[in-house]
DNA sequence: ACACTTATTGACAATGATTTTCATTATCAA
DNA sequence: TTGATAATGAAAATCATTGTCAATAAGTGT
């Protein structure tokens, strides 16, 4: 019942509740995929038949702004979204199907120090994210 | 000297030696930031004055497979390159300026290890990079 | 130095992704 | 219910990237 909490988010921000905005918010929220524009267009039609591509565009916006999704990095692209974590948390892909793991990893305090040290940055911010073979696709 | 390097490079690659390449590959190649085919573009024009965008992406694009630029992902876009590192490294990227560090840091197997156990997923490739302020500019 | 093969070039057009514009519609507060 | 206005979808505009093609230039053999 997340895509409920992500409706009252954006009502909560001044934003309105719509149909589109809530067939947008059904396919993204349960996706355990990262998703390109194109593709939640595609499959929220199939919810809402009237939805512009262009309100898609605009309702990931005002997703990620509100920070419930986030925008994941691809060697292919970096065009598509995924409901975000909880918190800070990094990505872990598969490469077969591209479905989307969460974890914590902040043990990297030490390196970022030593790292800093080395190079005389301040480091603020860092991003990490794995690639591999989720359980699934590991075994076929 | 380096740029004559990444030149021989691209001849021993069955590459021509052309003043378009050279041009990009000067500019490319001692840029402390990351740059877009436009910049690469709009700097290179003023040693080169006949060379045109698409040539600009071509050459990328073949130093790029030579490994010897790498793209770079950022919030505001993921369609810069820079000269590559050595081997396995890593970004550190001034968010002021832009001048961009590199570091190695395979210090991961401990966390990649723990996160294969726990997720299930067989975990191949790692992407981290580090965001902050150079020397420079934490100082201004 | 020359001619010849063919990779490379730049201009232009085509594509694809995203943003802007705008008149119409629908949400929500009063 | 009504009215102000946020939100919508369609079309056009913009921006990044790729494809097409005839003209040019690099590098080979002579």
């Amino acid at each position: 019942m997340s895509a409920k909490l992500w409706l009252t988010q954006l009502q909560e921000n001044g934003y309105r509740l719509t149909k589109a905005r809530s067939a947008v918010v059904e396919i993204v929220q349960k996706s355990l995929r990262a998703l390109t524009p194109v593709e939640v267009y595609d499959m929220a039609r199939k919810k809402y038949r009237a939805l512009g591509l262009v309100t898609v565009y605009r309702t990931l916006e005002k997703l990620e702004e509100l920070h419930l999704i986030q925008r994941v990095h691809q060697p292919m692209g970096c065009q598509a979204f995924i409901s975000a974590g909880e918190g800070h948390q990094h990505l872990l892909l598969c490469q077969n199907c591209g479905q989307v793991a969460f974890f914590e990893g902040d043990d990297l305090d030490i390196l970022t120090k030593s790292i800093a040290k080395k190079t005389g940055y301040k480091i603020q911010e860092h991003w990490l994210q794995l690639f591999g073979l989720c359980a699934n696709c590991r075994v076929n």
